[in-house]
RNA sequence: CGGGGCGUAGCGCAGUCUGGUAGCGCAUCUGGUUUGGGACCAGAGGGUCGCAAGUUCGAAUCUUGCCGCCCCGACCA
């Protein structure tokens, strides 16, 4: 993509409203723009990375088995009166009538119109397990938005649902998506901590939050150090075999959020200098609650002694649209975002110091081409702008490489690669660079 | 929802107390000089002062109502 045909509104200036890094740097890199309290534009900047943290999510979730769909975001009141949750949700679901005075509402979560679809099409406990998940976005209206796309009331999110015939089989759900993930987020950058959350009325064990430790977190965080050194479970991984193990392993240390914080047993059982005291992002909730929408709302299946079963069910939610504030809280500094090369809205960002000098121009016109012809996503700055201008600018919007083209390089037919991750820099002939480039581009998106 | 604050050019702000015909920096446009980390000189364009009503000879400024946004708190993916 050429830069002078792009879209990318930057301000030189941080904007007065925002308070944390994400927020600041997304609107300064002119990736989003706000439409209202909570509610905002994906600037075309800002989209790609959605869209890359989307498929990410996506793939993670073919893989544990899940199965796409995609349920509207509006829905009927009467559905969520079988549930009783229409009274009990509050003022946080935003809630319209159409024009026959019918109520309907925003969706804010589809745990009711998921177990209506599901009980539509599902009579023998034969046709468990089930595993279904949308990406889509909700609403929340929420009392006090903030943070940019952190806490928005309009969002992204996957959300995943599974049905099975007994509490046993839906644990082994459960450690399908506790898997899945791990993984998801340690793909785009992340380190993620599963995290003790409250069950509430339902009770039991089966019910963690993922944190992402960021020092610009929103919540107070503590665990075991050696959570954090864990290894992510490998991509060959056996979604059908006993996953309990790799549970056992990921909570078999302190770990737990400020609300679920025990400072006694913080101290009894974690070694001093293993532990961590840190702010996170909630990232990912996953969430077993049995019966409580298959029991009111008639979602049965007849078991093999006949008769009929409610179904255990559990949910799986992903911020999607969050991920992206996560993801800059946890790689970014003071001139920008750094982007992991799985979730960088281009690969590379190619600078013509010198636009409209015949040799600046002609080899980057080759470059260009070359590296696009090798699959690798280039944001090309072909504008008159200034060169310290266009240095702020990328270094801003964060691309992981940077191909510096200049009168001064040329003369010894040599370009500078600048790593933004950690700012090396190396000059390196230009008929090389294109290829150097794309097999760090191909090196970086290899995962395990 | 309680408490606090803001709304003036694309962005950041001054002007409001004490009413007199709207200003600064950045950005934008034109010309010129420049060109490897957010240039310089000269010139130019751009504002129903959030909206509405009122007071007044006269309102960005005073009064009332409404709308929008932000911050702190309780709540949340």
């Amino acid at each position: 993509m050429r830069l002078s045909r792009y879209y990318l509104p930057v301000l030189k200036e941080t904007p007065a409203d925002a308070q944390i890094a994400s927020h600041r740097l997304m609107l300064r890199a002119g990736m989003i723009r706000q439409e209202g309290a909570g509610i905002y534009a994906w600037l075309p900047l800002g989209f790609r990375v959605l869209k890359k943290i989307e498929q990410i999510v996506r793939e993670e979730q073919d893989r544990a088995g899940a199965v796409e769909m995609l349920m509207p975001t509006i829905q009927s009141a009467d559905l969520w009166r079988e549930s009783g949750r229409y009274d009990a949700y509050g003022k946080e679901m935003l809630r319209i009538t159409d024009r026959a005075d019918r109520e309907m509402l925003y969706g804010p979560t589809n745990e009711e119109m998921i177990t209506e679809i599901f009980r539509a099409g599902v009579r023998s406990y034969k046709d468990l397990p089930k595993m279904l998940y949308h990406i889509q976005w909700k609403f929340r209206d929420e009392i006090r938005p903030r943070f940019g796309v952190m806490r928005g009331r309009e969002f992204l999110m996957k959300d995943t649902y599974s049905f099975d015939i007994d509490e046993a089989r839906a644990r082994a759900s459960y450690n399908k998506m506790f898997v899945a993930y791990l993984r998801t987020f340690a793909r785009m950058g992340l380190k993620s901590i599963p995290m003790r959350a409250d069950t509430g009325p339902i009770g039991g064990d089966l019910s963690h939050e993922f944190i992402v430790l960021a020092e610009t977190g929103e919540s107070e965080v503590f665990c075991d150090r050696r959570l954090v050194d864990m290894d992510t479970p490998k991509k060959d991984i056996d979604f059908d075999d006993d996953l309990q193990p790799v549970i056992d392993q990921f909570t078999s240390h302190y770990a737990a959020t400020d609300e679920m914080h025990d400072a006694a047993a913080f101290e009894k059982d974690v070694p001093e200098d293993n532990r961590v005291s840190a702010r996170g992002i909630e990232v990912g909730h996953i969430f077993f609650f049995g019966e409580k929408y298959s029991n009111p709302m008639k979602a049965v299946v007849a078991g093999p002694e006949g008769g009929e079963i409610p179904v255990q069910m559990g949910s799986y939610g992903v911020g999607v649209s969050r991920l992206l504030g996560a993801i800059i809280e946890a790689h970014h500094d003071d001139d920008g975002c750094k982007w992991p090369v799985s979730v960088a809205p281009y690969h590379v960002g190619l600078v013509n110091l010198r636009a409209g000098d015949e040799a600046c121009d002609a080899a980057c016109e080759k470059l260009y081409a070359e590296l696009t012809g090798e699959g690798v996503e280039v944001l090309y700055d072909d504008t008159s702008a200034r060169p310290g201008e266009k240095f702020a600018r990328m270094d801003l919007i964060g691309l992981p490489y940077q191909i510096v083209v200049g009168p001064r390089g040329l003369e010894s037919s040599e370009a500078e690669i600048k790593t933004r991750a950690d700012g090396a820099k190396e000059n390196v002939p230009v008929d090389q660079v294109g290829t150097k480039v794309a097999a760090a581009v191909r090196a970086a998106l290899q995962y395990a």
